[in-house]
DNA sequence: GACGAATTTAACCCTCTGGTACATTTTACC
DNA sequence: GGTAAAATGTACCAGAGGGTTAAATTCGTC
C-alpha cells in the first residue's frame, strides 16, 4: 500500500490551475464538437479527452450548449487571425487574388475542425452563431481585402468591370470548403482520386485558374 | 359522450395499409433527419409529424439507424432520378456544359433535404453509404454525361486538352452545393443580398461563366 | 366463419446523459 | 494560521429517448 506512495506528503493533492483547464476544456469540445456534432456530442466524452470531470465542464461553461458557443467563438477567432497574418500588399492583383484563394485552400484543407463546425453549425440554421458579437466586424474584413485587390485589379485594366468583392469571396469559399467538406461522400460516390497530395496541388491551380479566369478581362 | 360518435359502427377501428405507412414514415423521417442530424432526430417526432407510433417505425425499419440509411438510399435514387432526365444530346457543348450547371444549381437549391442529408452524411464520414450499393453505377453516370461533353469539346476546338470531366463536376457541385448548404452562415456573416432571387439568378450566371472560363480554351 | 399471419395499439422498460448537491481541497489575503 | 472564496472530487438524480412486450385488430384464404 504505501510502496505506491510518490511524495513524501501523506495528503494526496492537486493543483489547481484554472486557465490552463479553461483551455483545455475548450481544446476537447472543440474535437468532440466537431467530430460528433452538437447533439451527437457527449460531455462525459469531452472530460475524458482530458483529465478533468464533467463537474468542471459545467462549472466553466454552464452547459453543453453554451459550451459549444465558445467553442464556435473561440474556432472563428483563430481563424481570423491566420487569415489577418496574411499580407498582399505590394502584390499586383492578379497575383494577389492568386495568392488568396491557394491560402483559402490550403487553410481550409488544414483546418477541418474548424470546417466541420461551420457545417454543424448550418445544419442547426446558424442558431448560435448569432450570439456571437465579435463576427460582425472582423468579416467583413474579409471582404475589403478583396475589395482592394479589386479595385486595384479594376485600376490596372486586368478586371473586368463587372466584378464584386462578394461574390469572388463566395467562389473562393465554396471551391476551399467543399473540398474539406463533402471529401467523405465525394470520395465514396466518385473516388479518392481527387485527394491525393499531388491532385490537390493541381485542383488548386484549377481553382486559382478558375477563379481568375472568371476576373480577368 | 355518444354525440361524437359518427359512424355507426360501435367499434372504432383503423385501416391496414402498410406500403402507404411505410412511405409515410419515409417521408417524414427524411424531413426530421435533414432538420436535425441523426443524433439529433426523434424518433418519437417523426412519429409525430404523422398518424403513426414509435413503434411502427421500429416495425418497419428495425432501428433509428436503418430507418437513417432507407431515407438516404431514398433521397439518392429520387435525386438520380431527375438527373438522369436531363437530356443535352444535340446541343454544342458549351451549351450543353452551360445547361448543365444551371441544372445543378437549381436543382440543389430546390432540394434542400437532400443537400442537408449529405452535409450530415459528411458529419457521419460517409459511415452509412457504404451499406448502399445502388450507388456505385449511377453515380458514374453523372461522369460519364461530362465526359461526353468534354470530348465533343475538344473535338470541336472549344475545350482546352486539360480538362477532366472528374474536375468540372467537382468544380459545378462545389459551387451549387455550397450555395445551399452554407447559405446560413454565410447570411450571418456577410448579409443576405447574395440569396434574393434575382442575386441568385446573377450568381447562377457567374458560376456558368466561371466554369466555361476555366474549360474554354 | 375460422384460422393464422400481418398490422396496429397501448403500456412499458432501461440505459444513457445532461445536469446537480454536497463535501473537500486549494489559494488568496489578512 | 485563520478565513472566505475559488476550484475540484464524488456521488447522485431525473428525464429523455431508443427500443420492447404483449395484446388487440385487420385481412387474406381455405
Amino acid at each position: 500500500m504505501s510502496e505506491t506512495e510518490k511524495s513524501s506528503k501523506k495528503t494526496r493533492t492537486w493543483k489547481q490551475d484554472p486557465e490552463a483547464v479553461k483551455a483545455d476544456i475548450l481544446k476537447a469540445a472543440r474535437a468532440e464538437f466537431a467530430e460528433h456534432g452538437l447533439s451527437g456530442a457527449r460531455v462525459q466524452d469531452i472530460a475524458d479527452r482530458i483529465k478533468t470531470s464533467k463537474r468542471m465542464i459545467f462549472y466553466y461553461f454552464q452547459d453543453k450548449e453554451r459550451l459549444y458557443e465558445a467553442v464556435l467563438e473561440e474556432a472563428y477567432r483563430s481563424v481570423r487571425k491566420a487569415e489577418a497574418a496574411l499580407n498582399l500588399d505590394g502584390l499586383p492583383p492578379d497575383q494577389a487574388l492568386a495568392r488568396l484563394v491557394e491560402f483559402t485552400f490550403d487553410h481550409h484543407r488544414s483546418n477541418t475542425d474548424f470546417i466541420r463546425l461551420v457545417m454543424i453549425e448550418n445544419i442547426h440554421a446558424g442558431r448560435h452563431m448569432n450570439n456571437i458579437a465579435s463576427l460582425i466586424d472582423t468579416n467583413t474584413s474579409a471582404i475589403q481585402q478583396i475589395e482592394r485587390i479589386c479595385v486595384a485589379g479594376k485600376k490596372a485594366g486586368l478586371f473586368r468591370d463587372d466584378v464584386t468583392p462578394l461574390v469572388i469571396h463566395w467562389q473562393i469559399s465554396a471551391m476551399s470548403f467543399f473540398n474539406v467538406s463533402n471529401r467523405d461522400t465525394f470520395s465514396i460516390n466518385f473516388g479518392t482520386d481527387l485527394f491525393s497530395e499531388t491532385a490537390q496541388t493541381d485542383l488548386r491551380k484549377k481553382v486559382v485558374e478558375s477563379i481568375l479566369a472568371s476576373v480577368m478581362r
